[in-house]
DNA sequence: ATCATTAGTGTAGTTACAACACGAAGGGAG
DNA sequence: CTCCCTTCGTGTTGTAACTACACTAATGAT
């Protein structure tokens, strides 16, 4: 079945920069592509946007499709559309960029890809088409956006440490952070919850564990509260 | 002539939600419908992206069509994409904002449309499609970027009183400042050139004037400076 | 028992911020 | 010319927030 139009159309696509955290560094979801253009070279996950879908829909779609994550953090980036972007025709892409918990998210590489793969976001292949420029839009905004909104926490576990969450920060933004001036800081927002736990299968002492309380963050947001860091 | 594909296709358009101060309020420039649907509606200035034409460029001639603005400041704002945005098929929108100075530019209306006025933007007619919905994201987005980016200049004319711009200040931020620490705080930016001019024409003591510094500005961005007021 | 590693804590100096008032300049009205 | 009205332009002080910085306690490994 074919479609026509009275003018000509841009093709539409979505692809979504993923990161995810480790103990060492930040790291980025990429797929191998299986078919032309840039068959074998890496690539952004995403694809094709169906006209009964909007657009965090399609994402979503393609993330599972093509990497088998689901119900992560997703946030619309910015849409590319230059004239050259695709060898093939005009296509115009509007990205995402998802945050995930690496511990939680087996990834597996599914439909149009090879395979599936996290990259630390300083070591990464030559990718295709634009996705350069896409990675290094998202990994500003996401260096932008944690340092006065607590997004963070969706790439740590649900319990964590808050030196994991200090080390989140350090590998975000790039600068260590003063070990006691951070614990004040975040622990004065009031958004984190001690919890009755420490950590186990640690070579040394046992750090208390913490949780993220949304509830507390949207209560405060809505009174104008400040989350810089 | 017509086009084919072998899959359905939205449209792509884009839209502008351009803002104008003076001396009273921030306003917001509509064009009047003169097309269905929403005829006869008040809209934001927007249209068809062209094959041939990047995003930005769709959308400054967009506005160049229906309002006759030329040489805006315009930066993207987000991508809608909504199933029944519009009622005659799946159309996705590129929104932009635009920031100019009321002074410099006549309006005029042109193409698809009646009128083109500026309205305050608190009090604003019903408008078309999901224009309200884009023209709040631009209000906010505005609010937040004028706070830490030194955006606002585009809406003064080149030579102007600090009390101009603190008055800006306070109608994108709906608050008051005070007028000491206004001035201390935005000279010691130091992105402000002192002009050997005062204002003419008013009926009091002239004040002083002068201009935005765009290289001095550059220059201390690059040192990662903080212009947050 | 000792060692190695990380957890957890307080203070002092410095800087940034908010609050606040008045004399001087200049145009307009009489 | 004088008076009046409006806006210009300027400093200080108390308070809150930020930075820099070092040691003891806990725990697992050897």
């Amino acid at each position: 079945m074919s479609h026509e139009y009275e003018f000509p159309r841009a093709a539409l696509t979505v692809d979504c920069v993923v990161f995810g955290l480790d103990d060492e560094d930040l790291k980025v979801l990429l797929i191998e592509r299986d078919l032309p253009p840039f068959e074998g070279r890496w690539a952004l996950p995403g694809g094709f946007v169906r006209l009964d879908e909007t657009l965090d829909d399609a994402a979503r779609r393609e993330l599972c499709e093509e990497t088998g994550l689901e119900r992560v953090y997703l946030e619309q980036l910015y849409t590319f559309g230059d004239l050259d972007r695709d060898p093939r025709e005009r296509v115009v892409t509007v990205a995402y960029y998802a945050l995930v918990r690496l511990s939680d998210h087996r990834v597996q590489a599914a439909t149009d890809a090879r395979q599936a793969a996290w990259f630390a976001i300083d070591d990464l292949p030559r990718l295709a088409f634009d996705h350069e420029r896409i990675l290094a839009m998202a990994h500003e905004r996401l260096r932008g956006k944690v340092r006065y909104q607590p997004i963070g926490f969706e790439l740590l576990p649900p319990k964590f440490a808050l030196r994991q969450l200090q080390h989140l920060y350090e590998v975000i933004l790039d600068r260590p952070l003063d070990k006691r001036n951070f614990r004040k800081k975040i622990l004065a927002m009031d958004i984190l919850v001690e919890l009755d736990e420490v950590e186990t299968d640690v070579a040394h002492r046992a750090a208390r564990l913490y949780r993220f309380d949304k509830t507390k963050y949207r209560r405060l947001t809505k009174q104008g509260f400040n989350f810089e860091i």
